[in-house]
DNA sequence: GATGTAAATGATACCACGTCTCAATATGAC
DNA sequence: GTCATATTGAGACGTGGTATCATTTACATC
């Protein structure tokens, strides 16, 4: 269940396979979409109650700086959800009035990224993209215009 | 030196133009690049001691709601850092190994939103581009490449 | 499979960012 | 100028995330 290719990721870089480490990284990979710190710590105590809040953070920041996930503001909350990076990169739009987001996948920003690398000689390894507007059904509800 | 037309972006949605909200947004757009809270709270007590902790906070998410700044969590978990989004849009390159931020003008993303813009029936008004991966000072001081 | 060792862990104390409350004040419409 | 109301500042408070440190785990070597 456990996607072993990102589990390899850890090894590769030198980190040991501990078990706090396959949990979060389970947990994250098992739920769609974004997730809260608080969601993450519920779901890997009701699996295994004995790992230790520390450990989850620490994985948050270790998945973070291997790219295997990304924190990002989500409108009304202070603290970050985190979000999977498929093969380095996520999409979406937010409604900034209902806060919905919506996924997508094409982006076309390979040939940006080389770009970039050649530019500022950067080793690049993934992206987010984050549109902001105002979904279909926000503005057929009325909301108008200049009130966002 | 307080560019009017953010100012008037408040006071058109509703917003009363007080004290506290015109210096919070001065001391952003006199800042080049990103601002943690504590930078703005540190800039925004200098210029008006009598400004109060809750209102700068206050003002910061009013301004997020709006799309004028963007909250983005350049390193790990910890505290987000606050952006300008001139024109609605804004695109930098995080070293994830020293937190760095790169800053640059291009995205090609246009014709992009045009589409989602019609894929997805939503109207498009800014975007945040981020790219992330190991900055050249980072890969030169020795940080061997299979250990990110 | 046993051994050694450094990385990683979990418990908990701790801190800081951000929020809530509420009486006082400033804003902008009239 | 008057008034209604949005907004404010002070400070108590809560919660997300971190630092510390003794203990345990992973994994390389034998
Ligand atoms: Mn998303
Ligand atoms: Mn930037
Ligand atoms: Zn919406
Ligand atoms: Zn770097």
């Amino acid at each position: 269940m456990n996607n072993p290719s990102r589990l390899d990721r850890l090894r590769d870089a030198g980190y040991k396979l501990t078990n706090a480490r396959t949990v979060v990284l389970n947990v994250i990979e098992t739920h769609e979409g974004h997730m809260t710190s608080a969601e993450i710590l519920d779901a890997v105590a009701s699996r295994d109650s004995s790992i230790g809040r520390a450990s989850v953070f620490r994985t948050l920041d270790l998945l973070t700086r291997l790219a295997i996930i990304r924190p990002t503001y989500t409108a009304g909350s202070a603290t970050p959800t985190y979000v999977l990076m498929p093969d380095g990169h996520h999409h979406h739009i937010v409604c900034v009035q209902c806060h919905q987001t919506i996924e997508f996948e094409d982006c076309g920003l390979g040939s940006l990224a080389e770009r970039l690398e050649g530019e500022f000689g950067v080793k690049l390894t993934g992206h987010l993209l984050e549109f902001y507007g105002i979904c279909g059904a926000c503005s057929e509800a009325g909301v108008v215009d200049d009130e966002v």
